[in-house]
DNA sequence: CTGAAAGCGCTTACAG
DNA sequence: CTGAAAGCGCTTACAG
């Protein structure tokens, strides 16, 4: 897009107060940056006309060019930015995120991510920050590449791993294999998964259990297995269990995905879905096929959003701790700008939150 | 915060690669930037030498200075940046303006806010962005002086409402006028208010609505106004009215403050919320004192965010387009980077939802 | 199709 | 306590 930088009323520069004052550029600047540097007297000229010719301040590109730093870390998101506002699990991870640039007196710049056709590096390439915090990307994401290309320090939240980079994120196979393991131990044997994206490909492939996709997507992958491992240990096969992906994290997918599910034979009596916004999907999906949760279907989600708590019945779920997710990551990050040591990867604990959309089997 | 850039392994320039190759620093940028201006020959060696010397491309904040643009506009939020993103408005807001920023390819810089002690004007002044909006803030707010300073494109979002300077909101005093008038309609005279605060000073005070401060937030005291207006309409005395103060608009700030007038004599048989977040807090209180909504309390809230149709009982609101609202200040400062015309102010819809926490008054 | 020159607005040793 | 000089990394007319 095109600016036309205003030509008339041209903007006051540290240079135009020095010349206005008859004194060096470094006497102005230094009345900013060094107060210590000159006369209390001196200064108050220099603010003063400062106030006068409706200077602001040194410039922060140009400060920022001179010195080095933005004051401000990117964030990027797999998708829109629009969707990550729409998904209560990123906006945790913001929020969380968020106290850690506030206690570095950072900005947080959130970069338009987009579909993947329409991904455009550049977004990456053009930002103006210190260093990157990549939310949960696809293994191969160009967005990915060039923040690698560009040199900063970067912190990687639950995908893709990447060996040597920091890393958050939680152990989302075990964390999968309890989700599972629930289910199993209520009695379930006809089990469905619904999942996010898998292959990043369209048309969206359905698959079961018990294929073992190289995924585009690390995490889906890891809970994909704990789900199957879960299930094998209980003796039910993995490739008995249909999976539907969803091409968004939105609970309007996830209701397409479970009415597909549940029209299948033998119908399912317990879905797993890969997170809650997918779970809350296949709530709806339940309710309009008169199907009662969890009498004649059992549902667990995964994420534990505080939404998780208000469904009806209230959602069985994986807790993980989004909040601390993003401050951790934020503070790695601002860790390595003032380069101490790498920090460590740092997997965080997720925990079974029992509530009432998953009991026992009954019609068998 | 201190930063120490990494002497060893000095990144790349533009320069560097143009010696390498020796060619000019014009004709790298050039590759980059206009790859009609050389012969496709010599764009293919100069981006071969770039990706064998490890060049990201040409640095953003350079390029930024040179021509006059950041990429990105901030966003300045009266509150830290992590109560932002646990308000439901301010994330329906931010979800609007960021479909506006990708649009434009622009990035969403967030700003720390501060409590009002620890407010630090030089956040806005090292912000890298080509202009700000403003998110609802006080009259007097420092920050928004110093957006103002900086001599960029602004809007302004809610308040403070400075002539001559676009903005979008809403009528506060007409929703909360429908939002009064429909309690008074429904024969409630005993009434009492939650309120953000109105003077920005501490501690709290306790008035009522008969008076008129000078409030420091104009939102508080347009909506203010309109009940007044819509209980005098009915015969009620305002100054009968209590009005309590929450310093923060979260949940448990409203549920103290309802707490504190339900425990008036006489009591209220309604309460008047200035946000569906106070609303849920003052919902709460109820439930604890073993008052049951509605029969013995109506609620009604205002803001209509998603959450409000989910409580129990649903709450009664006003409803204004966040989502819209962000969307139209992005597009608004948007275009003033372009400079089109300076926009006209924008005022959105509003309306009265009733759903179920407020009914007839039975007790008189 | 390519390059020399000027400059975006500032900061930082360093010398006085 | 103050200033001259160099330079951060790039882009843009302009001349050839």
């Amino acid at each position: 897009m095109d600016f036309n930088p205003k030509p008339s009323e041209r903007r006051a520069t540290l240079k135009g107060v020095a010349a206005e004052l008859g004194v060096s550029p470094a006497t102005v600047s230094n009345a900013y940056n060094r107060p210590d540097q000159l006369s209390p007297a001196l200064r108050e000229r220099v603010l003063e006309a400062a106030k006068r010719l409706g200077y602001p301040g040194p410039d922060p590109m140009a400060r920022g060019l001179r010195r080095g730093r933005a004051g401000a870390i990117g964030v990027l998101y797999e998708d829109r930015l629009s969707f990550a506002f729409a998904d209560p699990a990123e906006v945790l991870f913001l929020r969380g995120l968020s106290v850690a640039t506030e206690e570095a007196g950072l900005g947080l710049l959130l970069l338009s991510g987009a579909p993947r056709e329409e991904r455009d590096p550049a977004v990456v390439g053009n930002a103006v920050v210190d260093g990157f915090v990549v939310y949960s990307m696809s293994d191969d994401d160009p967005l990915v590449q060039a923040a690698l290309e560009r040199r900063v320090p970067i912190v990687i939240v639950d995908q893709p791993r990447i060996e040597g980079l920091p890393f958050v994120g939680i152990d989302d196979e075990a964390a999968a294999r309890a989700a599972a393991g629930h289910l199993v131990s209520l009695g379930h044997e006809r089990l469905g998964v619904v999942a996010f994206e898998i292959l990043a490909k369209t048309p969206k492939a359905v698959m079961d259990l018990g294929q073992h996709p190289s995924a585009t997507f690390r995490v889906s992958r890891a809970r994909l297995r704990g789900y199957a491992a879960a299930l094998e240990e209980a003796g039910v096969s993995p490739s008995e269990v249909p999976v539907h992906e969803c091409a968004e994290n939105t609970r309007e997918e996830g209701r397409r995905a479970a009415r597909e599910l549940l029209s299948g034979e033998p119908r399912p009596t317990a879905i797993m879905a890969l997170s809650d916004q997918l779970a809350f999907g296949v709530l709806d999906a339940a309710k309009e096929m008169e199907l009662s949760v969890p009498e004649d279907l059992s549902v667990i989600g995964f994420d534990d959003v505080p939404e998780a708590a208000q469904t009806t019945p209230p959602l069985t779920t994986i807790n993980q701790p989004h909040v601390e997710k993003g401050l951790r990551a934020g503070r790695m990050l601002i860790a390595q700008l003032r380069e101490e040591k790498p920090p460590e990867p740092e997997i965080l604990p997720t925990g079974l939150v029992v509530r009432g959309s998953a009991t026992r089997a009954t019609d068998h």
